[in-house]
DNA sequence: GTCTATAGGGCGATAGAC
DNA sequence: GTCTATCGCCCTATAGAC
């Protein structure tokens, strides 16, 4: 007795996605998770945080591809060229399971406290891009506004992207995005300092 | 008995808020909150649907008063143009109480819980700001991008001006974050299609 | 307003791997 | 022997049901 599977996580983790996918992620007990991989529902608070988490269990590897991606760039690019960099490397990554891709946005779009956690994840990958720009000699502001803008062209190519059926890929949703960022930002005009808003 | 005093609902947000700046988020339970409104945990949770709640409480007027905003604006305005006005109206709220507004943002920032509940409110916002330019005849996707790309260009602006002590306005700041995000995308180059990262 | 189920944390014991 | 994964039982606050 107490002879133990190895790879509880991994079953963890299948099962959880499995289980959200059929029932619902609210409608889903910890208890039930657990009983599937085979072991307690304690365990599984051992390997993820809460029950959110397991949904998102891959994210530190794109925050290490984004910084790879950016340690081979140019020493001259500018801010949003290293953007860029980081959001193709991030989506060469997505991207390489497209199904599971769109399933996980399917659970995750059915359940606020789901996409709740996407959003701070995001914003953690932002923060990690930010401070990198900012190591790169960019200041502050920039390097935050820079990261921030390329999440906001990201965000909107995914969508794009995960509701087409695949004909095209997400790389190519990202250029098309930012050269829409780009026109979009070259009509708005300049505000010159005293005609501010009242 | 059945004496009850009215403003429950006020009396709970004033508890709830100085709690969390005297011991921290987590280290208040409810019924704290509660006990000091003079009311009863259940009472809580029939103003607010949940702890973090309590925080936003103010963020449809928020949405009200960006939509007002815009129904004023001239018909042929740009997206970027449209987006500058409601974050103009936005940070005429938030900057009305800036003790507040930085108290907050103290609160919020020191604990990731509620820091997901504000990035899920920021993208409500967004979201609400983009049907707004759909409406207007935009197309969804740069209706989208738009919106996310200026709540990009708000929330580095009120980060900024959250940590100077108030000698110039949220405004101000909005406008020199627009000008630096106007510079950022015109830097970056144009990449003509076939021109694809590998 | 009461009652209850679930999330999620703490701790010590145990059973494997090395 | 050490180190790490797992268990099982105790506990409390949240949040929803009644």
């Amino acid at each position: 007795m107490g002879r133990w599977i190895p790879g509880a996580r991994a079953r963890l983790g299948e099962a959880a996605i499995e289980l959200y996918a059929e029932r619902g992620f609210e409608q889903t007990m910890v208890s039930e998770i657990a009983e599937r991989a085979g072991v307690t529902a304690r365990t599984f608070f051992r390997h993820y945080t809460d029950k959110r988490e397991v949904l998102f269990a891959g994210w530190s590897s794109l925050q290490e591809a984004t910084a790879d991606a950016l340690e081979t760039a140019p020493a001259d690019a500018s801010a949003m060229e290293l953007v860029r960099l980081a959001l193709d490397a991030t989506a060469q990554i997505v991207a390489s399971d497209p199904a599971r891709a769109r399933t996980r946005q399917a659970i995750i779009a059915a359940t606020p406290e789901l996409h709740e956690r996407e959003l701070i994840k995001f914003d953690t990958l932002a923060k990690a891009l930010a401070d990198n720009l900012h190591h790169r000699g960019f200041d502050p502001t920039e390097a935050e506004l820079a990261a921030r803008t390329g999440l906001a062209i990201y965000r909107t190519a995914f969508d794009r992207w995960a509701e087409t059926d695949g004909d095209s890929t997400l790389t190519e949703a990202i250029d098309a995005v930012a050269e829409r960022h780009r026109r979009l930002t070259l009509e708005s005009p300049h505000r010159p300092p005293g005609d501010q808003a009242v």
